[in-house]
DNA sequence: TGCTTATATGAACATTCATTCATATATCGG
DNA sequence: CCGATATATGAATGAATGTTCATATAAGCA
């Protein structure tokens, strides 16, 4: 049993990545930041349609939208004076399903 | 553009699911879980496996278990002294390679 | 230039959460 | 029954985090 652990110990990815990995999935463990992502996910929108949306304030969808950007999950263009917001990449939208997948056994 | 906001509100899932989603995905969003998870992705494990492997207490590790259990992402049964803990489905296992194939871009 | 609208951001506050420590429960061998 | 090992759990603590409030930046318009 000690040669189990040690091949799977030799099988895991070094502590950094799987950190990474974590720190990924954890962007998605917010009910505001699920809401956002949800909703680009249907359109891209500019941040007031996005609070009108969620019934959020303005600085709340805006901070957690610099979280977003920083964690690569959505793109932004400024129009303007209003600044559109979309989806980065297709993984986002296969990980939403997934989830909901999930929960609907 | 109401209509836009509209139209997308009509769409969305009810916040009561979006916020299932969250906490769906907010028990992967911890590094001492994925890395639970990650090891019984390989193979079943007890929990005193586990504490060594991942270099963490026993007592830090059955807490994060139990965490596990009760969002149904493992199960487990007794065998003797010991408990052994395997993952629940394989939603789990896709779940960890898209958050895998995302970082690897 | 001044006013208005849209967005971003820093600080403060309240809450959530992971770990530790101490202790309880459970199973096995003698 | 008693001691040893494996696991679970409650309380306390310190760190991380989401929201609010106030304010800053930026763009358009008169």
């Amino acid at each position: 049993m000690n040669d189990k652990i040690g091949s799977i110990a030799h099988d895991m990815p070094d502590e950094g990545k799987l950190c990474e990995l974590s720190e990924f999935f954890r962007v998605f463990g917010d009910s505001t930041r699920i809401r956002i992502l949800y909703a680009l996910s249907k359109s891209e929108l500019c941040v007031c349609d996005l609070a009108q949306l969620l019934g959020a304030s303005q600085s709340a969808i805006s901070h957690q939208l610099q979280i977003l950007r920083t964690s690569r999950l959505v793109r932004y263009r400024r129009e303007g004076k209003t600044v559109i917001y979309s989806l980065d990449d297709e993984h986002i939208f296969s990980m939403l399903n997934i989830g909901i997948e999930h929960l609907e056994e």
